[in-house]
DNA sequence: AATATTGTTCAGCA
DNA sequence: GTGCTGAACAATAT
């Protein structure tokens, strides 16, 4: 679930939350999730720091300490952060637990593990080291770029788009919405596609993600024009009433329209 | 009981 | 090198 607009929702979140108290105990429930380092490493990076920032890229939130190193999430496909301060709060699958001065608790839970903590100094070097594409929310992100970036791809539009290395911040769900608001086939080959089309994708990347994070930090729906509400085998197209389908498509279901969406 | 789910990584093959 | 497929990772719901 945890793709950019998420990623962005989780970053208000503890930014509205966590920020600014000393974290007095580091508390590790299930060492699996430390991808960098060991339990002691994260306990002595942190313990006696506090969190004053966050920063997003891609799929990956930063959090910077006044200390030399920075603690990184990843959230897999189930991870989310919750502050809490009663027991009867406490998430169901904690496997990392920052406890801060004030009596609060910021934990990195994760139902299925998959995802990750890491210790890191730069931001930019753990981008680079992770070899990522622009990050699709970043203001430096123009249509020039995604043209140029288009113009040396082969495979698959809907891969493509999911391939961090490429793009950073789009997943399985994002990339099914912004291919149904452009009318474009999941498996549409990026060399087919049109320049006006190229155009249409690039906006509507926007247009999703805006929509999404407003309805996530909102509490709000999402609009009924969205495929995301309608995301199941012969669910019914909110734009012609056709029959929704699902393919698998680099690994992953996607869903579209075959009335709406053609290659 | 079998299958699908979310993201990443890696092996194997074209 | 690129791209595609399938598997593996974990735990849950249907």
């Amino acid at each position: 679930m945890p793709e950019l607009p998420e990623l962005l929702h989780f970053k208000h979140y503890v930014d509205s939350t966590a920020l600014h108290q000393k974290i007095t105990e580091v508390a590790i429930q299930n060492e699996q999730v430390l991808a960098s380092c060991t339990p002691k490493q994260m306990k002595e990076a942190l313990e006696g720091q506090s969190f004053e920032s966050t920063s997003v890229y891609g799929k990956y939130l930063f959090l910077h300490t006044g200390g030399p190193q920075e603690l990184v999430m990843h959230f897999g496909m189930t991870g989310r952060p919750v502050y809490f301060k009663n027991k009867d709060q406490q998430p169901d699958y904690p496997r990392t637990s920052f406890h801060l001065k004030n009596g609060y608790t910021l934990a990195f839970d994760c139902m299925r593990m998959l995802g990750q903590l890491y210790l890191t100094d730069h931001t930019e070097a753990f981008v680079k080291e992770k070899k990522l594409g622009p990050d699709v929310s970043s203001a430096d992100f123009d249509f020039g770029t995604f043209r140029e970036l288009m113009d040396g791809k082969r495979g698959m539009i809907k891969s493509s788009l999911m391939d961090q290395q490429f793009l950073a911040g789009i997943g399985n769900e994002c990339s099914d919405e912004i291919l149904f608001q452009s009318r474009v086939h999941p498996q549409k080959k990026v060399t087919d596609l049109t320049e006006n089309l190229l155009h249409t994708i690039y906006e509507n990347i926007q247009v999703v993600i805006e929509t999404k994070l407003d309805a996530l930090d909102h509490h709000k729906e999402l609009p009924d024009t969205f495929i995301l509400k309608h995301r199941e085998e012969g669910a019914e197209c909110p734009n012609c009433k056709g029959e929704i389908k699902r393919i698998s498509v680099g690994g992953r279901s996607g869903y579209y329209c075959p009335h709406c969406q053609k290659k």
